[in-house]
DNA sequence: CATAATGATGCACACGTTAACAACGAACTT
DNA sequence: AAGTTCGTTGTTAACGTGTGCATCATTATG
């Protein structure tokens, strides 16, 4: 069996806890005692046993980091970019427990004693029950990505709408007219801020809309490439298409590449998110930096602050979205 | 405060250990109060603590998930599918913990009480002594990827040199001579696996080496950028290029392409790995098919029987690695 | 009818740790 | 010299749960 306080204090000749209070670095013990002791510990290779601390302490040393999902319209980098930021910031300091929010049967297992603190990677709406869940126990919380409405919360979301009027934008700035859309997935809320920057630019410079030219998707390679294909068929067909993400943007040029057109020649694409791939696609790919590894950064480095002053503060902070010009956006507007 | 099963007791009128053996479904509890107290439960919401559980059972309901690193070397997407892979295994039976062994300044909290069983994702030597520790525990251990040596332990890898010699048996068979190869980071497991597979075939088919058509990498896309970049100054340069995974097979396209090369007319390129991206560039990269979902999903799977079963086998498993040809080859043969 | 077997429940302790309070000797105060 | 303070250590209970053993009522057995 592995070695407790206990037997410590047995070789040391001193009571428990005396050892306890020596490992836990107390003032109240005498130095060379303490000394003693913690050799003692270090020989035996005692390690403490995390769930009787925990229990006595209520904490439980974990951090959990829930995804909506970990099946389909979580992009790989997507899911590297929010542990890598928060691990980070962590350390060693806790766990971070990862799992998808749609894997829960039920939400049993969440809660104070569980959990120090929860960081919600939120993409779509069906994560509200689980939020509220959590707010309710009131599990020191943060909401990443999705922007909350209801729920009072720590909330910290790119600004989607914002990217997504500026991309359009430039489309139109470049000349462009016939500006189609490959959509998100449904009910995910990025989806819809996405969507709504589109519309609002194309109004505020009057280019008309077509219905047409608003394809769904999911967010994945596969959805970009069959919606594209459709748009492809379209007479006329658009000269720039906004993808949503940068995933379904890699799936369109490859629908377009093997119908012997040419990015950004024939048709010019735009996506989002600014993957870590983006910069290396053929063509290199025009998109919208959406800093996901600093937000979850900061949104893990505020519930640490949360955790150990047990003070919550709750309110909604942006991040800048911001254009980032490559090479597949072809400026047709004629010599201008 | 949480309701506990004394507080259910109380209200039930009967003794704590009453409810804990209704809860836990106990054949030795009359079926009537059984029904009683578990409506008492749900009412209150009960939800147990499992930092009490885990202290008198013995067993934490933690899974650890480490990788070699989480900061450089590891691809998002290789991330992507161990966690997915892992995930749809163990469902919520268990808390994963993901992270990083280079973050650990010691191994203290990695013991038998807060791990019911480690599965590690290995790709460095570096992993070693945190192998040995986990083992000397006595932890259900499960090591990923890399082929281990010394250590008994349960070990499944893909068949790296396998994989690299048949890609590079393709090249040849497509008239290749002048193969470089750009290679993986030093001292993971996998660099020298591949660049083993890599000689290997050249040797058997008689194609002689060039000290110069080896460049150093490190597995990220600006590292295969770099290497291309010093390979296309070489006279004469390569036909081909057998890059040790398909993030720097991307990297090396675009240090091609900005030169205003065109692959595979000028340059074949291929990667290993075969991401989800893999597919999708332009061209679509003729790469090595290793499945790493189904890897970890069936170390998942050994872990958990080895933990139920209490019962541990130590073996290495190869899994099959595969050719997967796309269009980033050309033939340059003449004819044949 | 007395006794044994059975079914259902409670008592008391254990798991490993921390912490409030008590205890005790030594040093300091007046 | 008696009382007070301080520094150090020990005693004991607590956290919430599970389990071996004892207990008690009820039913079956002879």
């Amino acid at each position: 069996m592995s070695v407790t306080i206990k037997d410590i204090a047995k070789l040391a000749n001193v009571s428990h806890t005396t050892v306890s209070r020596a490992l836990n670095d107390s003032p109240l013990i005498n130095p060379e005692t303490k000394e003693k002791i913690r050799l003692l510990a270090a020989q035996l290779q005692y390690t403490p046993n995390y769930n009787a601390k925990s229990l006595v302490l209520d904490r439980s040393y974990n951090l959990g980091l829930f995804f909506s999902t970990l099946h389909t319209g979580t992009s790989a980098v997507f899911l590297y970019e929010a542990i890598k930021g928060v691990n980070d910031v962590i350390q060693d300091r806790y766990n971070l427990i990862v799992r998808g929010i749609d894997d829960y049967t039920s939400f049993h297992k969440v809660n104070r004693k569980s959990y120090d603190g929860i960081i919600v990677m939120s993409q779509s709406e069906a994560d509200q029950p689980f939020i509220e869940y959590a707010a309710e126990r009131e599990i020191p919380l943060i909401v990443l990505n999705r922007q909350i409405e209801n729920v009072q919360v720590m909330n910290m979301v790119p600004d989607d709408k914002r990217g997504a009027y500026l991309v359009v934008e430039y489309l139109i700035s470049q000349g462009h007219r016939q500006i189609a859309i490959i959509e998100g997935k449904e009910n995910f809320k990025s989806t819809q801020a996405r969507r709504e920057g589109y519309r609002e630019a194309m109004e505020f410079y009057q280019v008309p809309l077509c219905v047409d030219y608003s394809q769904p998707g999911n967010y994945d390679l596969e959805s970009g490439y069959a919606a594209m294909t459709r748009l492809l068929q379209l007479n006329p067909r658009p000269t720039a298409v906004f993808c949503c993400n940068d995933d379904m943007a890699l799936g369109a040029i490859k629908a377009i590449t093997e119908k012997q057109l040419i990015v950004p020649q024939d048709i010019s694409i735009v996506g989002f998110d600014d993957h870590i791939y983006s910069g290396f696609m053929t063509p290199a790919l025009t998109t919208v930096r959406r800093p996901m590894e600093q937000i979850s950064r900061e949104g893990a480095a505020k519930l640490l602050s949360f955790i150990e002053t047990k003070k919550v503060e709750k309110e909604t902070i942006f991040f800048h979205t911001e254009l980032v010009i490559r090479d597949s956006v072809t400026n047709i507007s004629g010599g201008l």
